[in-house]
DNA sequence: CTCAAATAGTTCGTCAACAAACAATTTAGT
DNA sequence: ACTAAATTGTTTGTTGACGAACTATTTGAG
């Protein structure tokens, strides 16, 4: 079976003459991993050159006000719930909101009931900006995937979910 | 039709929720990045998770080494190979060789062939650390993946290498 | 009611990444 | 052969992440 190879074919080829005859080494699993690697890198790669061009707006940024539109309740979060979300300190979080409120793209307010509490909203500006980025995010995602038909595009979710579930 | 669903299923359906009817959106699309994202992430953090009780030896030390391992040319390499290899500047590279060599797990040398060159080669105790951890690396890899069978994770890299060569 | 414990956010000190400037060496045009 | 350009690795200054210590506020045990 002459099939196509890419890339990530060489790779594991090469890994599996090292690895000859050792079961220990899963070439399909090798294969696998890797190319999700490679795959989700050179979105990554997109992404940040894709807010390289804007001053004082970083992919952290968006990261981060994508947190707060994503909210279950919308538009307000504390600084603590955004942390968590996007899994970086809250220590982190603080740098990161005062970076967005300086930018003018959210506020911070305490909170009247809990005083210790910080309630984080986008401006009007922020909202807007979200909005636009978000957009060219899924025309990024979709060329990621570009080179497989919407029936292929099925039948790679119907494995993932698989995987997924395997680990939940 | 009652499929199974995982938790991305849910994050995929509030989504769309939100867009609804909005051709700019592709559920599809979105699944799949998730769960690539998802797979990689429990990977990193379990990687990440494995090198901690160590002293004087991080994720990114492993990075390094591992690179060093595996070029083409093995056991020999230049800063600027690896710096390409593992994707951080040259910069860096020079930080993370002056831990490596410090912890003995590495050696610098000028080349003589070409003054500017430095030739980076592994110690045995460089070699003896890679080559515990790397097993202990493919075990995770597979066990990120232990929900599919032999044969779906034969269909997952051929769903995965058509994405791949779209991009290449 | 009071005071110790818990909680929320910020500040501080450290670490590693980056880009840009730099020093040393090699390559190439004339 | 000589010098300008390119290449290789390191140094420097800045940035953002982390954990731990800290401040302010709320909760709860007696």
């Amino acid at each position: 079976m002459d099939r196509v190879h890419d890339s990530v074919d060489e790779h594991v080829a090469r890994w599996a003459a090292r690895w000859d005859g050792n079961p220990a080494f899963a070439p399909e699993v090798e294969g696998a991993i890797t190319r999700m690697q490679l795959l989700l890198r050179v979105k990554n790669r997109r992404d940040t050159a894709a807010f390289l061009g804007e001053e004082d707006f970083t992919r952290e940024d968006y990261e981060t006000l994508h947190a707060l539109m994503v909210q279950p309740y919308p538009t307000e979060a504390t600084p603590t719930q955004l942390a968590e979300s996007v899994r970086v300190t809250k220590a982190s979080m603080t740098g990161r909101l005062a970076r967005l409120e300086r930018a003018g793209l959210i506020t911070r307010e305490t909170d009247s009931d809990n005083r210790r509490r910080v309630l984080v909203r986008p401006t009007q500006a922020g909202q807007d900006a979200w909005d636009h980025y978000v957009h060219e995010g899924m025309r990024r995602e979709q060329d990621i995937l570009r080179g497989l038909t919407d029936k292929e595009l099925v039948q790679l979710n119907t494995l993932l979910r698989k995987a997924v579930r395997g680990l939940e």
